[in-house]
DNA sequence: TAGATTGTTAATCGATTAACAATC
DNA sequence: TAGATTGTTAATCGATTAACAATC
């Protein structure tokens, strides 16, 4: 399957925007397409949609485009979407409720395992058949379970202490909801979901229109 | 206070940045920083970082670098929020309301209005004194209010018709939560936040980090 | 003044696009 | 076979980094 190495970021970014409009495509029973047809759908040239994709390998034919069965498959399988993902969160305010109430992972191979937060009136509450825990219990959790991603919806302040505490543990992967830029060592990942920042980019660009109009 | 025209979008994206970590800075009384130790903490290379704030204007001052509390002003400014948005949120369910709990956005001039929703056991519910009001409203709502920007959170299945009666009732800022690509009038600004691709990237990063290790 | 640090130009690096031979 | 479309190389474009004169 993997052809080179050294995948730039940019092409990794577009990797779940592939996966996600070929699951449509493989939805609506479309047996293949080619990168013309599938620039016209996802936006992105069809120069670069080949570019991309050999990265990992040639997928496609000439003269007939890619199968899109085939093609989400592999996407899949380059997304590590063929293993599944035991997962935690901490914090159970209003984001990592959220969280927890999604069942669109859940389906794609992640599991919630447990939920974590330090208010007493929280804990004891089921969300999706999990009780929310102490976060006192955490620790013990991560060392009796294999986490491999925590999620992290506490707020900025305390979002460094619970993220060490799930390094210290074991933990590699961080999908982090707190507004601030977590310290990790090398081997672990990170991944913020950073939503002022994305609303702010939204005011920017409304301003910036504003500007061009006058 | 606007120096260049065609801001790219990779600047643009890190203005954000700059205007949290001058928060933290503006917090802790610091004064004054160079580019240089701002890059040390936001991680940017200090050449980028005067690249960046040129884009804007002369903030900065030979042999003393940046006063803090001007340039956070200035890159307030810049991100537009010198201004108020008002905001509606359609879709009241998980994410709708953890977005409607929070109490950030409003602080930096993002005002909610209203929240709506088909779910008839979620209209007339409160969040934080504002009724949740069913989505056939919103027409007449947007007609008799100065609505910004539209929150998207609603199932992916609805969003293209929640965002054409936003549209059509000239909201000209949409922050899309469902995992579609929205089609809009070039006037018409979107940001997304599409919380499975963030979660796929960082599937991806684990999976490329285990290829290494063979 | 001397030291520090900016603003800005030039050099480098990387990513995207264009072109086309290979081939199904 | 002829037409279509890939895989891949080369050209272009844009973004980042380095360097340094200007100047506070």
């Amino acid at each position: 399957m993997d052809k080179k190495k050294n995948i730039s970021m940019a092409v990794i970014k577009r990797l779940p925007k592939y996966h996600r409009y070929l699951s449509e495509l493989l939805k609506n029973d479309v047996d293949r397409i080619s990168s013309k047809e599938l620039s016209e759908k996802i936006g992105f040239t069809a120069s670069q949609i080949r570019q991309d994709l050999n990265c990992f390998g040639d997928f496609g034919q000439q003269g007939y485009g890619y199968n899109v069965k085939e093609l989400y498959s592999q996407i899949s399988n380059i997304l590590g979407l063929s293993k599944e993902y035991n997962t935690v969160i901490i914090g159970a305010g209003n984001i990592g409720q959220a969280i927890a109430n999604y069942t669109r992972f859940e389906k794609i191979g992640f599991k919630l395992l447990g939920i974590f937060d330090t208010n007493p009136k929280l804990t004891g509450i089921k969300i999706r058949d999990i009780e929310i825990q102490d976060i006192d219990n955490l620790e013990m959790f991560l060392k009796e379970n294999n986490v491999d991603i925590g999620i992290i919806c506490v707020p900025k302040i305390n979002a460094q202490k619970v993220c060490n505490l799930l390094v210290n543990n074991g933990v590699k992967g961080i999908w982090n909801f707190a507004p601030v830029d977590l310290a990790v060592p090398g081997d672990v990942i990170i991944e913020n979901v950073h939503l002022s920042e994305s609303l702010l980019t939204l005011a920017y660009l409304l301003n910036e229109k504003e500007d061009q109009k006058e």
